[in-house]
DNA sequence: ATTTATATACGAAAAAAATCGTAGATAAAA
DNA sequence: TTTTATCTACGATTTTTTTCGTATATAAAT
């Protein structure tokens, strides 16, 4: 499996959220949080690339194509999880969710729930 | 401060290791590292680049240069971290945490240690 | 002193990613 | 039916990153 650029990313996230888009659609999305506009024939070309290496699919039967995801978020979210730890924490989950936990504010609801995954990985041992 | 990239970040977790390292002894462990050879004037070129953008210092006083990093390997897991947390899991701590620990062999003493730190925070509240 | 090895500097090529313009097709509006 | 708007395809350009060749300087070896 391919990863994706920066780019890619930001569509794929798009596309996760809404299910399935236009071209224009996803255009619009991504110039609404954006400081500069990004051109629609920009993001037609990155998506038609997506289309190419298979991350993404279309229904073509129209003459505008709707767009999905084909790879799962979970999925490129474990890969891309562990590039990243690899790279900037040498592979030490630990170190990474530390960091995670210490600098992010994270509500205390969220802190129960994530000791609550902890403790029930120690009692699977 | 300026996103490191990918080559740029091998070569920052070398000198975060080493102190303070040549051309050559970067080149040569980053050979080690790999399938693919990279050249050395290749490793140079990328060094001075870094070198230019602030983020490796270098002792220029003798014919061959000394660098070593000028950014701090936590700032600069802090800065990624962010950006990574954001574009993937939508900013949030939790989920990614989540993932981590699901997915990554996680030691029972490495759990206890992040439970603990769980513990301190609430604590604090 | 001359050769040989090892450095840096510098520019340019190659590769990867992002951007856009234009042509042509199709549908909607007039 | 003619005009106008919107879409895709496609190539070309630009930008960013990585790669390396060559020139030149300096030190070490002979």
């Amino acid at each position: 499996m391919t990863k994706p650029t920066d780019s890619e990313l930001e569509i794929l996230q798009i596309l996760w959220q809404k299910g399935s888009c236009t071209v224009r659609e996803v255009n619009e999305i991504l110039n609404q949080s954006r400081e500069g506009e990004v051109g629609y024939t920009t993001t037609l070309k990155i998506m038609q690339i997506m289309h190419e290496k298979g991350l993404i699919g279309r229904d073509d039967s129209a003459k505008t194509h709707i767009y999905s995801a084909v790879v799962k978020e979970e999925d490129t979210q474990k890969q891309l999880l562990e590039r990243f730890m690899d790279s900037v924490f040498k592979g030490s989950a630990m170190k990474m969710v530390m960091q995670a936990l210490g600098n992010q504010k994270t509500t205390p609801e969220e802190l129960a729930e994530i000791k609550k995954l902890i403790e029930e990985m120690e009692n699977k041992k």
